[in-house]
DNA sequence: CTGAGAAGCGTTTTT
DNA sequence: CGCTTCTCAG
């Protein structure tokens, strides 16, 4: 039966794509329209993955256990079903669907609503906005609204550096809304410090009358002035009666100790509010600045789209409007990963579904239908609340159902999550084993050697015959991925990195910065700095003259002379990154921005990622590894209370607090629970994501798995099951797939890491460029081609290589065949959006009978396998966008000819 | 053996 | 900047 107002508790592995795949179609199956669906995920992956998985559904339905399931829901006989199954996937293709991030939907919407911000349609989103700007910016609002010293005075009562503030006031813009019920008064703190001060002189008093009081003790109580005196160990003390007090105790001791403690809390309660009350008065400054700045640029945060859209929403009250412009009216909904939804978030949601769920009987105001799992909340730092789940299932009356069932894991595994967690996780159930299942194998291992016992066991999965695409590394840090990468490559392994390192953040790359601020700046430290990174001793550096040499040049020569490894990847891709900056200037004052990732995903090799990262995915195999480095202190200067979703205090975390304030206390103690809950959770889905086999590799001392005692241990079997190694395929393209953004060479040169030879990688990006800039396929086009290629590549290429490409190139619009199949309208470096990806076809032709042709440029014949899929799927694209002819051709620009391979639909291919 | 204060060390997770 | 380790007094 269908219920409109649904939720799912879905454990890890519990099929929770598969009941969202079933709603969805079901929705589908019983009249809803695609347009009016709205389904929200967190990640582009799990957005295209769901759209991909409906599509996939539907043309396999009746091999697929979806459809008894829809059957079940929609109260249709499968006969049924499947008669209506070729509509309903052509509805579904053709329509604008609403599958998408639930950032993606804000941005949609303010694009909608773009005018009324202020800003232009065509904005961008970054995750960072340009700080510098922002700052200078924010000064300047600062002195013009005349509370500069409220922002000196902020910064220097709470030592917190110019940036740190920035960040609180960061935190506060987004929250703004939530922290509207509070309010902030400023306190006078010297009366209260006079008072402390006037109790220690009392007790100074007393010890110099006591004739045993120690040098020690004597000490303990002298302090020049209140800052002195807050920081003595003895001020949060019970009593005085211990250590070298003991001597000369007194009970009117206690009282001035008492005395001391409460003028101490008052002030710690007036300090708090006074920087809150500057923070508040200075946000508005802030968000001024902000949106300033982002109008100028046309530039917004992912923060900075949420904060507008919810502000626009609420400025709105005609909702018959916002569905105007989103083209339909939303009638129903459905919401994946619902615990990591952040209040704002919700709470622009929210009219939507108060809307949706008003109605009664079935699609009379449609529906209604969320997953999640509360357990598996580990964005808190991002602004998720794990109380959100119940809290909305409580406003809207929500049924919710549990999935209990794991369909991921072998029997070993899921009884090991179980035995774990059951006592740790609050209102933990346990989940069951289906039948079929009874192998699995879990261990624990203990080693302080991390890497090494990591690396052994990569070799023991290995050795049992598994494929290295099926392993997978889970770590705490993108560093300790890193890491782990390196001793694996070190020892010939293939890795596939997914962490998120920034290029900017290697060693080499940061060396090469500071060797490039000094030379603009010419100030010692970045010298210092530099030689530092390199690890050589510091000693001259020529200057050079940064108005007659380019940046790659200047870098180039440095890398030279300093003996840095030229075949260094991260070095080669920053020289890359660099060559796009017009001047010195530009770079340095942009390149915090440059958000290029260290390493790409590559095809095949063992997957190494943080927990985090691996969130709704599995493995066969998965290695967790402790976190190489301790767990770091949380340092978030301000702690939020909540009662349930509504934030009823925020307290600024001060040290020694919690001894003087029991609201304080307690506030901490509900931070400090949160904050291990996330931690747990962390562990969860770190131990879910494994089917077959799961190794865990602890170290001795202060273990991030402390908190669930785990000690060395194993279960069951390790048995590798041989399996056809057809998944490496698979991974081939949904690796290509990720690559959606930037020019084509850029993807190209993220598609290449796969070659390790370097040189064969900026042959194929040159290439690429050169008949990217070829305005016409003609001879005398190639002369400017060739101009704009040395421009960009002569420094990278020899000259033998320049000379092969031109004469690749020039063989390639010389060729008959060529002429032939370019022969039409030609669109170069053509965007195709499809189920809601971007890539970039290198030539698509339209021809002169309508039909189309899609060409590839190769410059090898290497991976033509993977080529051909890939072909294959720009033509299915194009097929169904245009729903026209379309012919695929890889054009092969080999060294001694021209060679064009026309790209046959294959049998059975699997949709992606 | 205990506690205080000085000195030293390392510093996430992401749409 | 805040926690951990070290050092010294008692």
């Amino acid at each position: 039966m269908f219920k409109n107002n649904l939720a799912y508790e879905a454990s890890a592995g519990s099929g929770k794509t598969f009941m969202l795949v079933v709603r969805y179609l079901s929705l589908l199956f019983m009249g809803a329209e695609p347009s009016k669906i709205l389904a929200l995920t967190f990640t582009n992956k799990a957005a295209r993955e769901m759209s991909e998985r409906i599509v996939e559904t539907l043309e396999q339905l009746e091999s697929r256990g979806e459809l008894k399931e829809i059957a079940k829901v929609c109260e249709m006989s499968e006969a049924e079903l499947l008669s209506k199954r070729d509509t309903l996937l052509k509805d579904f293709l053709n329509a604008n669907t609403k599958i998408m991030t639930i950032d993606s939907f804000f941005t949609k919407i303010l694009r909608k609503f773009s005018l009324y911000g202020a800003l232009m349609p065509d904005f961008s989103t970054f995750n960072t906005q340009h700080e510098q700007k922002l700052l200078s910016r924010f000064l300047k609002e600062v002195s013009v609204a005349n509370k500069r010293d409220l922002l000196i005075n902020l910064s220097l009562e709470s030592k917190k550096r110019v940036s740190d503030i920035f960040t609180l006031l960061d935190e506060f813009y987004i929250k703004k809304d939530e922290l509207a019920d509070i309010s902030f008064t400023q306190i006078p703190t010297e009366e209260i410090k006079s008072r402390a001060m006037a109790a220690l002189a009392d007790l100074e008093a007393i010890v110099s009358r006591c004739d045993g009081a120690s040098a020690s003790l004597k000490k303990a109580v002298e302090a020049k002035s209140f800052e002195e005196l807050k920081v003595k160990s003895w001020v949060v003390k019970e009593t005085l009666e211990y250590w070298v007090f003991k001597k000369c105790f007194t009970q009117e001791m206690n009282r001035s100790l008492h005395t001391i403690q409460t003028s101490l809390s008052e002030y710690y309660k007036a300090k708090e509010q006074n920087f809150f009350y500057a923070l508040n008065e200075l946000v508005n400054i802030y968000t001024k600045s902000k949106k300033a700045l982002y109008i100028e640029n046309s530039e917004l945060s992912f923060s900075d789209v949420t904060a507008l859209v919810y502000e626009i929403l609420h400025r709105l009250d005609d909702s018959e409007f916002l569905y105007f412009r989103l083209d339909a009216k939303i009638e129903h909904m459905l919401l994946d990963e619902f615990q990591d939804t952040s209040i704002v978030q919700y709470e622009i949601l929210k009219p939507l579904i108060e809307e949706i769920t008003s109605g009664s009987g079935i699609f009379e105001n449609g529906s209604f239908f969320f997953v999640g799992d509360v357990k598996q909340s580990i964005y808190r730092f991002r602004g998720g609340v794990s109380a959100l789940f119940g809290e909305v299932v409580a406003q809207h009356g929500t049924e919710v159902e549990k999935l209990l069932t794991n369909y991921r894991s072998e029997k070993e595994v899921i009884e090991f999550v179980n035995r774990t967690f059951c006592e740790k996780i609050e209102g933990y159930s346990k989940q069951l084993v289906r039948e079929e299942v009874n192998g699995g194998y879990v261990e624990v291992v203990q080693n302080d050697e991390l890497l090494e016992e990591t690396l052994k066991q990569v070799e023991r999965f290995i050795n049992a015959g598994a494929d290295l695409n099926d392993i997978a590394i889970l770590c705490a840090t993108n560093g300790d991925g890193e890491e782990i990468k390196n001793t694996l490559t070190a020892a010939n392994l293939e890795v596939v990195t997914e962490t998120t390192t920034k290029l900017i953040n290697q060693r080499n790359v940061r060396a090469l910065l500071e060797y490039l601020k000094y030379l603009y700046f010419q100030e010692d430290i970045y010298k210092e700095n530099f030689f530092a990174l390199i690890e050589q001793e510091p000693r001259k550096i020529y200057l050079v003259d940064l108005n007659t040499k380019t940046l790659f040049e200047i870098l180039k020569s440095a890398i030279d002379s300093f003996g840095l490894s030229t075949d260094d990847f991260h070095l080669i891709r920053f020289l890359y990154t660099v060559s796009r900056y017009e001047d010195i200037e530009a770079l340095l004052f942009e390149y915090e921005r440059i958000d290029t990732p260290a390493a790409a995903s590559d095809l095949s090799g063992v997957r190494v990622l943080t927990v985090h990262k691996s969130k709704g995915l599995e493995y066969k195999h998965v290695i967790v590894m402790d976190r190489l480095k301790k767990q770091p202190a949380s340092r978030a200067s301000i702690i939020y209370e909540y009662d349930g979703i509504k934030l009823k205090n925020t307290y600024l975390r001060t040290k020694n607090r919690d001894g003087l304030d029991s609201d304080y206390k307690s506030a901490l103690a509900k931070e400090e629970h949160l904050v291990r809950e996330d931690s747990l959770n962390a562990l969860y889905v770190a131990f879910t994501r494994a089917k077959d086999h799961l190794i865990i590799i602890k170290k001795s001392e202060k273990s991030s798995f402390d908190i669930v005692e785990l000690a060395s241990c194993s279960f069951g079997k390790l048995v590798v099951q041989e399996v056809a190694k057809k998944s490496i395929q698979k991974f081939e393209l949904l690796a290509f797939q990720e690559l959606y953004y930037g020019t084509q060479s850029d993807i190209l040169a993220l598609e290449s890491e796969k070659e390790s030879n370097l040189k064969a990688i900026n042959f194929g990006i040159a290439l690429h460029y050169m008949l990217e800039m070829m305005a016409r396929f003609d001879t005398e086009s190639i002369k400017s081609a060739k101009s704009m290629l040395l421009n960009k590549f002569g420094f990278i290429l020899d000259v033998e290589e320049i000379e092969d490409i031109c004469n690749r190139v020039s063989m390639f619009v010389n060729s008959v065949e060529i002429e032939h199949l370019t022969d039409g309208t030609c669109y170069r470096e053509k965007a195709l959006r499809y189920k809601n990806t971007l890539r970039y076809v290198d030539l698509l032709v339209e021809k002169e009978n309508g039909s189309f042709s899609v060409i590839d440029y190769k410059s090898s014949m290497a991976f033509s396998e993977h080529h051909q899929k890939q072909v294959r799927y720009y033509v299915k694209a194009i097929r169904e966008i245009t729903q026209k002819e379309v012919q695929g051709f890889i054009c092969y620009l080999l060294a001694d000819e021209v060679r064009v391979v026309t790209v046959l639909p294959k049998e059975n291919q699997t949709t992606f």
